[in-house]
RNA sequence: GUGGGUGUAGCUCAGUUGGUUAGAGCGUCAGGUUGUGAUCCUGAAUGUCGCGGGUUCAAAUCCCGUCACUCACCCCA
């Protein structure tokens, strides 16, 4: 029934078996790559203060002004679920002083209310890092380099690094300047909706999908070049650091990012399979004041929904990572049905995954139900093997049964 | 927020210029004798044709509205 009772609400859904294997994999090589870089996990809430997201992400962007799902509590508070987890990880660690490890993961769902499409959920799921320190082009390189070997992991191919600067804050005057001093002379080439992003947002004209669009920008200077030495250096060390490391990246001056909170470094990485939303991955350096406290860092956010359209682009699919069928245990007889359930428990508690059919259906619907679980073995007892103190193991793929004693079955599960 | 496409059984879809009890494949369930699945054979069940309204003697089919899915713009992961 295509009825809208069941359904979740637009732009969620239910991650569910058989999907979830992928999504279970992606998460425990996540973990593995992270542990080896040294990050720790964090959890925080999903519900914060509206206020923490549009200090730190900036009060015009998009995400804050128009796609928060934005609540107010009984108290009267102003609560926004999280669009991102960079800003709630700072929360934490400006809270916890210096107990707390500066160099954090985290996953789980982010929410956005836009009008869905691909790749693009309201509830969605992100894995992210954060590494907290000042800035060291080093240390940009080195998540990089982390983020890199977590596509490789999963076994990602295809994937494109980009990478571009939108410099230090104090460049930012600069840069914009710069660039609509060097767009006004083609400002009439513009359609209308551009000229008035030239007012608003230039660096946005920089990565617009508009034709006419990308005629102009071809035309105008790299952004680096209105930017100060420093941070132009800055840049050029993390090249060359990721040059040493062996990482191949793209330097594209058009790259940029739509928080406000980001400085020097920014990247994303891109995958051919994913439609007009081709970023599977956004980070960056940045620079976030959270009270009167001030935090430097590093980080990613990789779209776990994007990573799985890529990876089963790459031919990477949830039936490779299916758990193991279980040993299905067939009874016969209500004294049987009793011993297999001692049995069952027996063999879970040794490490044996089983399942068994606990009402008394006929041998032909047990089997059937066994052969769906997929199950590559069965175990047969009834009464009359109950009474010879035997078991009939039965090989689903052969079709073959033999008759064994407790021992011998314990051997070969 | 704006625009395009789609919406028929659990799933994938057919349904001719509006015309009688709306179909197929897959799946499900039951049989093919006594305790054996998958294969094979036989049979069965299942639809407010997304929802609401309108036009018509007659609507799954035409019109309007609405909801949902989907894709794109915008923005972003």
């Amino acid at each position: 029934m295509a009825s809208t009772q069941f359904q979740p609400i637009q732009g969620m859904s239910d991650i569910a078996p058989p999907d979830i294997a992928l999504w279970q994999m992606i998460e425990n090589r996540a973990r593995e790559i992270f542990a080896r870089y040294c990050f720790e996990e964090v959890r925080t809430p999903v519900l914060e203060k509206t206020e923490l997201f549009s200090h730190s992400l900036g009060e015009t962007t998009e995400v804050v002004t128009k796609e928060m799902y934005t609540l107010e509590d009984r108290g009267g508070r102003q609560l926004s679920l999280r669009p991102e987890g960079t800003a709630g990880v700072i929360r934490y660690i400006a809270g916890s002083g210096e107990a707390a490890n500066n160099r954090l993961f985290y996953l789980g769902s982010m929410f956005r209310c836009e009008r869905p499409q691909a790749g693009r959920k309201r509830q969605f799921h992100q894995i992210g890092v954060e590494a907290i320190g000042a800035p060291n082009p080093l240390a940009d390189a080195e998540v990089i380099a982390l983020q890199v070997h977590l596509l490789a992991a999963w076994g990602l191919e295809g994937a494109k690094v980009r990478l571009n600067t939108i410099g230090l804050p104090e460049d930012r005057a600069a840069v914009i300047k710069g660039l609509r001093e060097a767009i006004r002379p083609h400002l009439n080439e513009l359609p209308e909706d551009a000229q008035q992003r030239f007012k608003t947002n230039v660096l946005r004209l920089l990565d617009s999908k508009d034709e006419a669009v990308q005629k102009v920008v071809a035309k105008v200077p790299p952004v680096i070049e209105f930017m100060s030495a420093e941070s132009r250096a800055y840049l050029d060390a993390v090249i060359k650091t990721l040059k040493q490391l062996e990482i191949d990246v793209e330097v594209d001056a058009s790259l940029v990012r739509g928080l406000d909170y980001y400085v020097h470094t920014v990247w994303e990485v891109v995958h051919g399979s994913l439609g007009a939303q081709n970023a599977l991955s956004g980070g960056g350096r940045y620079r976030i004041e959270v009270g009167k406290k001030t935090f430097d860092g590093v980080g990613f956010a990789m779209g776990v929904e994007r990573v799985i359209t890529a990876l089963e682009a790459n031919g990477i699919g949830a039936a490779q990572f299916a758990p193991a069928p279980p040993v299905f245990i067939v009874s016969l007889g209500e004294a049987a049905l009793n011993e297999n359930l001692l049995l069952l428990q027996m063999l879970r508690q040794r490490g044996v995954a089983c399942e068994m059919e606990l009402s008394d259906r006929k041998v032909k619907a047990q089997m059937k139900r066994a052969n769906k679980t997929g199950a590559k073995q069965v175990i047969i007892r009834g009464d009359t093997e109950l009474e010879k103190g035997i078991f009939v193991l039965k090989d689903m793929k052969e079709g073959t049964q033999r008759e064994v004693e407790l021992p011998e079955l314990m051997e070969l599960l």
